[in-house]
DNA sequence: AGCACGCCGACT
DNA sequence: GTCGGCGTGCTC
């Protein structure tokens, strides 16, 4: 086991595949499968990972270099995980890099640093042994400058020997050539371990005490310090700046009883915990309802067995599933095995994370992407390191490196946030259900809601990716009804002459909410309803000129800016095409019902949460404790208002249009409106006032909002899968979205064609092309090329071919081929093409 | 992705 | 006659 191959951390095509190292004897005991290291890759030195080892290797001995270091105690990865990696590279026609670098921290990404040093004289007659003349003295006076600099330091970074001669790079590069200078890189890790002074015995108990018996007098303040410690020893190591404050004393105190022996002043390592400081409750498992015994047992069933299973929880808002997880992760633990909970990143609230901190306290590691890198760093080694065996975090909580994991739950499985939108585009829940298989864990997909997709799965436990044993929860746990939903006809509103934004119904219920000191929750479907800025005189709209869609209006800063690119500017006063003064902001954002609400209910206490609110750290946390603490009668905002809030004082929930999604160009598009509606309908009425539910609607007969108002998934379900199937759509196919892009248009267009060509031929030749209307076990169908919905993004223009398939072939790396080839033939280093397997967003 | 090697234009 | 453009190809 003399060779180690390691995945560089390089994404490209060309160099993802595993490179063959020596393991030097001095590293043997170090490298192991999942560790990073550091190799040298053409003449500089990159990081990577050891994906496997072998006795030999095939490569030419006089080739084959020797892996420089071994950049972590532990290896960041476990075996596992490196076989997910390589899972994720063919389901998702990803780089192997990219998939493992998603597992880690990007505190782990290390980058080579240059250093320069001197170089020994042995190695300067080298260089003139060669048969060539060149000076081993320096020529010029920058030269002697830099030498002199670096025989001073002995080492010094490239970079600071730029910074210090920036006008003599040329001189560096000609004494390194002339090997007088000569270079080494080395990987640095971007993260900064946090530290602090803590205090240390530096003699045992006894020794303390006996020197406290007959301590000088006339350095009292020492003897109070060595006393406090003494108490404290069983909170050993104390931070020095604690022991200042309560004992009251200077460091220089501290500092002479550190120089006297009896104690030690050490850095210590700090983990940083984003918790600190908050009380978490400790709640008892609560008694079961019968219906939740029953899943809960099934579930537990599985989980002694130790054996793999998928298991599609279908419950009820309110149907008490958290409480089932909890108890489910306590047997887990018992076990001694550990548990992942996923969470949709927006629902990941302080709530909901006291939840499983007051049950299993500090054993709970959180993460999500509102941690800062240093935070993220240190949740992750708590697990690494064995301090957690409970995580909750979003999506990317999945790779969470344990060791011996028994249980994945993923709440709110319907989410599309678990979909990852930049590469590698995974789903955590394919991934979930990969890794529980890796490892002989139970996964549950929990949901009010479940998407088509896992439900269908579920239903016919045949023939699909995955088949979960569908599991049912009907009935809410405390026995109360699920509130009374009213669909509102806006368009017979308009008819009777009603132009608000607010029905009459409505109108009523808030203004009666408001007499009662009852609280409201307002959700604006925001989708499709971005306030862009219009010319009322020549149609003039403002748009990107990058990407070509319409510029967003953000009043706090006046200006305009594109929600793709994020490219801002000033709002205009005029026109900028006909010089018109009547342009105007349009579409109905939550400032103007925020304004709609304050002229017609004067005095009406407003909380808005919407992207502009709530970009502070915090500041999502602060507004939803405001409204619990009775600070507003209304909460107003987008979907984040939907998810998993419990406000018992909600008796009224409004939803200002609820067809808004509706007409998108996506064929969820229905399901995105019931899901919707079904959650924010959960919001009413938890507790013991009845809550009821208006919504608005110009498509009141749409089968999403008649069965969203009848808390009615099964029959929902039932139409809809009418629908996907007559329009060939998931989960009746498979779908892999490509999108190719480049600078120049028909150069595009062009490129596109063939990439759509080559595909249905390729697929030909194989027997799999054909439509899937015909119902074969097996079809695969192109579709496109067509401009992307978003033609045009930074300056590329975009086109896209959406792929339809089903059955038992390897679409996606056909897909990947293609796409390969094609780049070969173009070579164009400007031509882009992404492959999105099983997509969310299709606009 | 970098970085070196390699073959054709504007300068001393 | 040389410096330097970036096309092409490789990295164990």
């Amino acid at each position: 086991m003399d060779v180690a191959k390691v995945i560089v951390d390089v994404p490209s095509k060309d160099t993802d595949r595993p490179f063959d190292y020596l393991i030097p004897d001095r590293l043997r005991p170090w490298v192991e499968v999942g560790s990073r290291v550091g190799v040298p890759f053409g003449n500089r030195t990159m990081q990577g990972y050891v994906v496997s080892l072998h006795p030999r290797s095939d490569i030419d001995s006089a080739r084959i270099k020797p892996i420089q270091s071994v950049l972590d105690f532990a290896p960041p990865l476990s075996p596992d995980l490196v076989d997910l990696s390589v899972w994720m590279k063919e389901r998702y026609a990803c780089r192997q890099i990219t998939a493992l670098q998603s597992m880690l921290p990007t505190a782990l990404k290390g980058k080579a640093e240059r250093y320069i040093t001197l170089a020994d004289p042995s190695e300067r007659e080298q260089g003139s042994r060669e048969g060539v003349l060149f000076s081993v003295q320096p020529e010029t006076e920058g030269e002697q400058n830099v030498l002199a600099f670096v025989r001073q330091r002995g080492e010094v970074s490239l970079e600071q020997l730029n910074r210090a001669f920036p006008e003599e790079s040329a001189s560096v590069k000609a004494l390194l050539a002339r090997g007088l200078l000569r270079e080494y890189q080395q990987i640095k890790d971007k993260l900064s371990k946090k530290t602090m002074k803590a205090l240390e015995l530096a003699v045992s108990l006894e020794e303390a005490q006996e020197a406290l018996n007959n301590f000088p007098a006339k350095a009292q303040r020492q003897k109070d310090v060595l006393a406090y410690i003494v108490e404290m020893e069983p909170f050993l190591p104390l931070s020095l700046k604690e022991v200042l404050t309560t004992v009251g004393v200077t460091a220089g105190t501290v500092k002479g009883l550190a120089d006297k022996g009896y104690i030690v002043i050490e850095d210590m390592e700090v983990f940083r915990d984003p918790y600190k400081g908050r009380n978490f409750e400790p709640t008892e498992p609560l008694a079961l309802t019968s219906e939740q015994k029953q899943v809960y047992s099934r579930i537990i069933h599985q989980l002694d067995e130790r054996n793999h299973g998928v298991f599609l929880l279908h419950g009820v808002t309110g149907s008490g599933k958290t409480e089932i997880y909890l108890q489910i992760i306590q047997r887990c633990l018992e076990q001694e095995r550990e548990a992942v909970v996923l969470v949709p990143e927006i629902a990941l609230t302080p709530q909901m994370v006291e939840r499983f901190k007051g049950r299993f306290g500090d054993r709970v590691a959180v993460m999500h992407s509102r941690l800062s890198s240093g935070e993220r760093y240190d949740e992750w080694r708590k697990i690494h390191e064995g301090r957690a065996s409970v995580v909750v975090g979003a999506r990317s909580a999945v790779f969470a490196p344990f060791t011996s994991l028994g249980l994945i739950i993923m709440d709110e499985e319907h989410e599309t946030s678990y979909k990852q939108e930049e590469t590698p585009k995974y789903h955590a829940r394919d991934v979930a259900i990969r890794r529980a298989s890796q490892a002989g864990a139970v996964v549950i997909l929990g949901s009010a809601t479940p998407s088509l997709e896992s439900y269908h799965a579920a239903r016919s436990r045949s023939s699909s990716e995955f088949e979960p044993e569908l599991l049912e929860m009907p009935s809410r746990a405390l026995g109360n009804r699920l509130p009374e939903v009213r669909i509102i006809d806006m368009r017979e509103e308009l008819k009777e002459g009603n132009r608000s934004m607010f029905s009459r119904p409505l109108h009523e219920a808030i203004t009666a909410r408001l007499e009662r000191k009852e609280q409201i929750v307002l959700l604006l479907n925001r989708r499709g309803y971005s306030t862009f800025v219009m010319c009322r005189s020549c149609g003039y709209v403002a748009q990107c000129p990058e990407c070509d869609i319409s510029l967003t209006y953000h009043q706090k800063s006046n200006n305009l800016r594109c929600h793709y690119c994020g490219y801002a500017v000033q709002a205009p006063e005029v026109c900028p095409d006909c010089g018109s003064e009547h342009i105007r902001y349009f579409g109905t954002g939550t400032q103007r019902v925020e304004e709609e609400l304050a002229k017609l209910f004067p005095g009406i206490r407003v909380i808005r949460m919407d992207v502009d609110t709530t970009t502070e750290k915090g500041s999502h946390e602060k507004l939803l404790k405001q409204f619990r603490d009775k600070k507003a009668d209304l909460l107003l905002g987008t979907q984040m208002v939907a998810k998993g809030l419990d406000f018992p004082d909600v008796t009224l929930v409004g939803v200002i249009t609820a067809d808004s999604a509706l007409n998108l160009p996506d064929f969820r598009a229905a399901e995105k409106t019931f899901q919707l509606l079904t959650q924010v309908a959960g919001r009413a009425g938890r507790h013991h006032l009845p809550g009821e539910v208006f919504i608005q609607s110009y498509t009141p007969e749409h089968y999403s909002i008649i069965h969203a108002s009848g808390h009615d998934y099964l029959s929902f379900v039932k139409d809809e899968l009418k629908h996907r199937k007559a329009l060939h759509y998931p989960p009746y196919c498979r779908l892999i979205l490509v999108t190719l892009s480049h600078e120049q248009l028909p150069l595009l267009v062009r490129v596109a064609e063939n990439y759509a060509s080559d595909l249905k031929r390729r697929a030909d030749r194989r027997g799999w092309f054909g439509s899937l209307d015909r119902f074969a076990a097996e079809a695969l169908d192109v579709l496109g090329p067509v401009a992307s919905p978003i033609p045009r993004l930074k300056n590329r223009y975009r086109f896209q071919c959406m792929i339809k398939w089903r059955g038992d072939m390897d679409a996606v790396s056909l897909a990947r081929q293609v796409a390969e080839e094609l780049q070969d033939s173009v070579r164009d280093t400007k031509l882009q093409i992404s492959i999105d397997v099983d997509p969310q967003m299709l606009m």
